[in-house]
DNA sequence: CTGTTAGCGCCTTCAA
DNA sequence: TTGAAGGCGCTAACAG
């Protein structure tokens, strides 16, 4: 009968139940470690027999090595990219690491959960939000790879993924110019937030580049009510609205349709950002600029991976390109 | 200058700056230690000038205690309720652990990722999706609480929570019913899964009890595109068409619309599960059952805390009530 | 290739 | 109230 105890077993038991010593159990489970055939198959054995696997824990005390990838969220975050959790999670696993989410609610409690998340020893951070500057000097201070999503901070020590916002409204104002549209309002991000200001930047650069003028420009959340009330707020509208992202488009299309009788494209243009999958549904046929997310996760992961492993270098900001979905939302013809 | 190295402050460190022995350093970082108080000054100074802040790591070695908790989640799970994991991590924190992130997409990965899970000692599991019975044995030989979120076992072990699948589809077929449905038509959610399962079973029951006919019923992926497809392969349709989840219900809606050429709730009413916020935009405006997500994240992350201090018992299994949220896809007048 | 020894940072006896 | 000593489970450095 089964009278192991409940705990996990360790490397002394499997030691013990294989007749070996403790390190050669170590280097069994270790890679690049020499050990003959037989003693490796006995180990394993009795590994199976005892369910042991190593306490990485314990493990990366000595190696001062967590493994573990810290994740910084706001709510933000995640309602812009329901899945980017999941996504980074999935790559950050594919780098043989974990996933430690801190789900934080501004700069403020970044701050306060700092000591905690220096507490867990983690080997990198990605953070969604832009975190406060004490938070990068720390990081910088005790060399922890941090890489800012869709942010970027130019502290020296922080790396960035992000899109590249100019070309990305250039090629959606292209488009709008050609299909007749002849001034913009604009539903701008939450006047704080890097993103929000280099979207707003590269989208007045490019109306100026096509002699659009920009009617109005007003901030809201990254949300759809904020949108829906933004919308309704801006009327009466220019002949085209270019919005901070696609929640806030979507939330501006019903408020053209339900709140103030506009029909779409024909009186007005919407456009977003970020192609989340509900703009592709048929009521909003919405245009908008796709990120690369999973090269943008992808991204991320990797440059964490790369300096932990001594090969990718501090401070290092990367642009991946946008592109441009046509739909519905700014056909006139 | 600041010489310190980029490592971490250690107790120790902190014991010599302040004076004191590495065991009083180690007590005033611990709740109910006595410490006189000239001490616990110099030692936070001491810690606060070096920015130290106790390894957890090294800490859970010795206490047995990670303070981290495991969630497994599925891409389904998240797109399901997207911020799932925010809340789970927020209500965690609260409890004053961690989450730590796998990401599986399935069974067989979770059996795969259980090594990697029992290897980082976490002190509880919260599922998102089914384990495999392996992954139940094994928690419950090592006593970790686990919590099967929207999911049973009867294990014996593994705690749950979720919905009271049974009066919530009462609820709504008495709403159907009474607005005029003599027929339906069921798309299930994936045949296996046991939330699939109890809600089939709940809503037969209660359609049952109106001897409301169900004409046919189809299983299909929780998904807004696997919802649309299945229902254009479901023409021509009942007069009701009940969806096992809100994305399914979404993806119907558009299916009636745009592809049937349908209008409803006059030609069809149509009702979801889950109250996704997308579900009140006016394109669709649709009649769900509404889950207390939160009190179900509350409770699933109590229900581990109190297991681990010793209170709570395993093998229990709450149910909350969910809510009929009446709007306009089924309201006939 | 393998075993021994020491120590990662912390907490927990135990004595003082 | 405080300090010294030992050990959590593991890996690194060294002998053999």
């Amino acid at each position: 009968m089964d009278t192991s105890p409940p705990r996990q077993a360790t490397s002394y038991d499997v030691a013990t139940l294989a007749g070996v010593s403790q390190s050669t159990v170590s280097r069994c489970f270790r890679d690049g470690a020499s050990l003959s055939p037989d003693k490796r198959e006995r180990i394993e054995a009795a590994a199976q027999a005892l369910g042991y696997a190593p306490n990485k824990i314990a493990r990366s005390l000595i190696t001062q090595r967590s493994n573990i990838i810290g994740v910084l969220v706001g709510e933000a975050t995640v309602h812009a990219y329901p899945d980017l959790l999941l996504k980074l999670g999935a790559e950050i696993q594919a780098a043989g690491r974990r996933m430690l989410v801190f789900t934080l609610s501004g700069p403020d409690t970044a701050a306060a959960a700092l000591p905690d998340i220096l507490a867990y020893h983690v080997d990198g951070l990605i953070a969604g939000f832009a975190p406060p500057g004490q938070m990068l000097d720390v990081c910088a201070q005790r060399r922890i790879p941090i890489v800012l999503y869709n942010n970027i901070s130019d502290d020296g020590w922080s790396c960035s993924v992000g899109c590249d916002d100019t070309a990305a409204l250039a090629a959606l104002v292209a488009h709008l110019h050609a299909n007749g549209s002849r001034r913009l309002d604009v539903i701008a991000g939450p006047g704080s937030g890097a993103v929000s200001r280099s979207r707003l930047q590269a989208l007045r650069e490019a109306a100026a580049t096509y002699d659009l003028p920009i009617a109005r420009t007003v901030h809201a959340a990254y949300s759809y009510e904020a949108g829906r009330i933004a919308t309704r707020a801006l009327a009466p509208l220019a002949d085209t609205l270019v919005c901070a992202n696609d929640a806030i488009a979507l939330g501006a299309i019903d408020a053209c349709r339900y709140d103030l009788g506009l029909s779409i494209p024909l009186d007005i243009a919407i456009a977003g950002y970020d192609n989340i999958p509900e703009g592709a549904w048929p009521p909003y046929s919405l245009t908008t600029l796709a990120q690369p997310l999973e090269m943008l996760t992808r991204t991320a992961v990797r440059m964490i991976v790369e300096q932990l492993e001594g090969a990718g270098a501090s401070g290092e900001h990367r642009l991946m390109p946008a592109s441009l979905v046509v739909r519905g939302s700014t056909r006139l013809g």
